[in-house]
DNA sequence: TGTCGACCTTTCCACCGTTGTAAGGTCAAG
DNA sequence: CTTGACCTTACAACGGTGGAAAGGTCGACA
């Protein structure tokens, strides 16, 4: 029933690391301890936990965890509120998804102009270094990549390992 | 034919202040300075600036661009080395496409059975708490979405800004 | 000459989420 | 009593970018 941080970490699949980070930005409240100090966890608090995984694993952010913490937490909240949320994190994917798929067609049209042999002439490189100078209001221009920088939406994390 | 770094991030696109930084990790060589300690660009700079600025929107880290730099300036590389690291970029996008586009798929199904009205029960705060144990060797669970964290591939920038 | 504003300089901090490392305390088994 | 696995805290690092502080420089204008 109660148990140390890492096998909190084990059972829910955060690591013990991330679990005192979490609590320490407020996005969990402070674990019990006992008299030597050690944080123990009951099932309720590892469910909390496996909510908050499977919520990062959805890529959302943890100002967003904050808030389906929240509406969970809430018996009465409206399902509104929740879609919401989520449809909007839908909306952020969808930009990241764009911008990728921009980037992934501009470097595949210029791969395929690249014969990728022993000579050094090479289209890729040429585009690189060519001026391009766009940035002007229609960021649909010749490759279909506008320039703009991202929206900075966190998407990536590193390999798994629970403890 | 000589400028300041303010308007060498302007005809380049990239800002005075990553100009420095890319100077201080040594993708950059030094700047030539004036007695006073200002930075000197001249068009060949800029030139290379510009470079960066390309390989950056294309989504290439700092490291890829240090590569991409050095096969630009040996006028002998086998045009093979280039399209090598390109390819290699599109499947590090490929790989953030596909955990995107999971992330997507799995949302826009939960957005879908939740009602989204002013009643509490909502399926997408439910699959959250769901326990969902996968984890074990086939990642290709129910919902498509193996937890799996993935490979750190830097994607996002912000928001456009000149100089 | 003084001074103003636009520019430049460096250094440090923040973001985001996660990992690593260091230096220590605790616990249970041998 | 020691060993090793665990726990604790505090700090730095990684991407790449922006921001702010605190100062020096430059050109123009009175």
């Amino acid at each position: 029933m109660s148990m140390n941080i890492g096998e909190a970490a084990k059972a829910s699949g955060v690591s013990a690391k991330m679990i005192r980070h979490y609590e320490s930005v407020g996005l969990f409240p402070e674990a019990v301890r006992t008299e030597s100090g050690y944080r123990q966890y009951t099932d309720k608090e590892v469910s909390t936990l496996r909510f908050v995984r499977q919520s990062r694993d959805l890529g959302f952010s943890i100002e967003q965890i904050r808030e389906l913490l929240g509406l969970w937490q809430d018996r009465m909240r409206p399902s509104r509120q929740v879609r919401a949320l989520a449809q909007a994190h839908i909306e952020e994917l969808d930009e990241k998804l764009k911008e990728l798929q921009s980037m992934k067609a501009t470097l595949e049209h210029l791969v395929h102009c690249c014969h990728g042999d022993d000579r050094p002439d090479c289209p890729i490189i040429d585009s690189l270094a060519q001026e391009r100078r766009g940035q002007e209001k229609s960021p649909t221009a010749a490759t279909g990549l506008g320039h703009r920088r991202t929206t900075g939406l966190q998407v990536g994390r590193r390999a798994r390992q629970s403890a």
